[in-house]
DNA sequence: GTCTATACATCGATAGAC
DNA sequence: GTCTATCGATGTATAGAC
């Protein structure tokens, strides 16, 4: 019974600090970019030696794993918290902006998350089911509004990812870009009711 | 004159050269990404040593502004050589599919033309004015197509990118996404009459 | 121009002591 | 778990012979 309690404050313990590593790699990568990241940087945020960092994680990937699946964590507890708008119509812009929202807040989360950016680095099988899951959440709005073809969804991906990778590539601070959400969503939805 | 003559084979022998180790660098960004990169396997690839590569570039960031400023003349010189349909819309279309086809035809030249993917990299002035040019170019047909005010020409390029990111970071062989092009447009151009 | 040789700092990763 | 010490590879750069 002790032990078992001890086993556990030593899990929290363990989970406690990765949260921090993970919180200051979050840092470096907005800093310096996703491949900008050096562990030795990174353990002396956390006030560990560099070899230490391994029994946090068991390589460089493994850490870009944890982000990309914190990453689609993040946003999928964004997306549950909406207050989803009766009118469908509506309620996928509302959905629109907040994606757009999320992904140019942070270029680096946008990056592990979207892009084929790390040489070697491929998400696990279990971190790449949160994705999924993110996705799968996704298709309730977009069937309410009509967007049910796939030509339709997947037109709403790219039309999203280009107007939030537009916005990151060329004036990550403004809003040129991403101020055409809405616009996007009442063409495509257009573009749906036509068919 | 002999001096000038031979000033010049020794000009055409440098060109060529850097030609070649452009060359090997593509290949080896499309092999290891662009970050990927390594300079003593560069120079392996063209039978160089690897101090030798600095008689063609004086840094690692150097090569990647001859990269990015040969993938812009590239896409102009493809753009250049497409003969246009009379009809605007048509024509639009066809410099969309060009556009498309381009960016997913390789895409560590995706990266390096639209993503700012390696960390401490900025094209020079001279790169970026090819850039520019390409851009440039594309207003002609888009203005003809009757698209012209910045929202409209904003929502071609992050369709356009969108479509292509999509398909590179998802389905690098496939077209589950560039397939949609022509229909995207469509989309865009009914959108710009209707305002 | 091109080479060999060498230097220095940095990187991810591992071995082994405690 | 954490450390020190170390490994091999890297990018960058220079010296000096040919």
């Amino acid at each position: 019974m002790i032990t078992q309690l001890k086993g556990d404050r030593r899990r929290n313990r363990h989970a406690a600090k990765t949260e921090a590593i993970l919180a200051a790699a979050w840092e470096l990568a907005r800093e310096q970019g996703l491949a900008g990241i050096s562990l030795r940087a990174l353990a002396a945020r956390v006030d560990l030696s560099q070899p230490s960092l391994y029994s946090y994680f068991a390589s460089k990937n493994q850490l870009y794993d944890l982000m990309f699946a914190q990453g689609n964590r993040q946003l999928l507890e964004r997306l549950e918290a909406i207050e989803l708008p009766g009118d469908p119509h509506d309620a996928l812009k509302k959905v629109s902006r907040e994606l757009v929202t999320f992904f140019t807040e942070d270029w680096a989360r946008y990056q592990i998350m979207n892009q084929r950016t790390v040489p070697g680095f491929e998400p696990s099988e279990e971190s790449y089911d949160i994705a999924r899951r993110v996705f799968d959440w996704l298709l309730a709005p977009l069937h309410l509004a009509g967007v049910a073809a796939e030509a339709h969804i997947d037109l709403f991906v790219a039309l999203l990812a280009g107007l939030s990778e537009a916005q990151l590539a060329n004036e990550p601070t403004g809003d040129r870009w991403t101020r055409h959400v809405e616009l996007a969503i009442d063409m495509l939805l257009r573009e749906v009711q036509r068919s």
